[in-house]
DNA sequence: TTTGTAAATAGGAGTAGCTACTATATAGTA
DNA sequence: TACTATATAGTAGCTACTCCTATTTACAAA
């Protein structure tokens, strides 16, 4: 019996692979064989893998794969909007002293992390099936985008 | 003429200081020099910044600091809630190639991202100043916590 | 179908950020 | 003042990521 790793029907699979395929062309990148390993390897699990997990599991099927391939497309998958980052940066870790309650808008060209304080974002309410299944410790509303000194050139 | 990377009054960050001692003490961590000079470092900024960085400025009036003694005491800032890591895990980026609209939820121990959806979640407005000084491109809400499968014991 | 070429890949080397280890030093306590 | 648990410095090691180069391949144009 084969395991089961599978989020959805190959027929599922097989059109979002499709729709995959239209979106590269629509954004000039070639279709190879392993992008679409990558990506659906990616589509096929709710597991939020990382690079080196996804390149476990796409070596099964296309052996000779690098790991250096796997980051390069799933960043190139991150751009045209197939994946996205969901954990991590591949930056060094930031730090805040202020204690006061707050929100981050981050600058995704300078890096550079803006606070500020909309009181409604404090405000925000967990829904309730969350709660009761999970011990919330944090809740957090973050912004990513351009800031006004990077939108200046 | 001394340049000034200061946020706030000489006062205002002695009586900070004093406050992140008695926390110190109340939680059983020792008052070093060390963890005065980080503390001190972090709070008087808006940068966010990394260890790195910090070690660079505490390295100043405190040349033989090592930035493992830098990383190692914001992350026990952190834990005594003096602190709060704003961006970068410090484990590997993780990827999600769900395209849906939907939240995450983290697990702290055992790293799990679990998937969520809650309407109420993609609604949220950005402030107008916010939206008016940068180019929002993704915003998005995020939960800390301990899960499920990780409480049961 | 063939050919040209820009893009993608494999493989490996290099780098950055973080972590573990050990000997030494020090804060807090008795 | 002496004791002990904790913290630090310095270093070595590890992991995730990125860069580099030669080779291959997708796909456009002939």
């Amino acid at each position: 019996m084969k395991k089961n790793t599978t989020t959805m029907s190959n027929i599922e699979l097989d059109r979002k692979t499709e729709r995959f395929i239209a979106r590269c062309r629509a954004n000039g990148l070639k279709v190879t064989p392993q992008r679409i390993a990558i990506y659906r390897g990616l589509v096929d699990t709710d597991e939020h893998p990382s690079a080196e997990m996804l390149h476990e599991k796409v070596k099964k099927v296309f052996p000779g794969i690098s790991l250096d391939t796997v980051n390069r497309t799933l960043l190139t998958l991150s751009e045209i909007g197939a994946a996205s980052v969901v954990e991590g940066s591949g930056d060094a870790r930031r730090f805040d002293g202020d204690s006061e309650k707050h929100q981050h808008f981050k600058c995704v060209q300078c890096k550079r992390i803006v606070d500020f304080h909309h009181k409604a974002f404090d405000r925000i309410k967990v829904p309730v099936g969350i709660a009761r299944r999970f011990t919330i410790l944090s809740k957090s509303v973050y912004l990513e985008g351009i800031c006004d000194l990077c939108r200046r050139r």
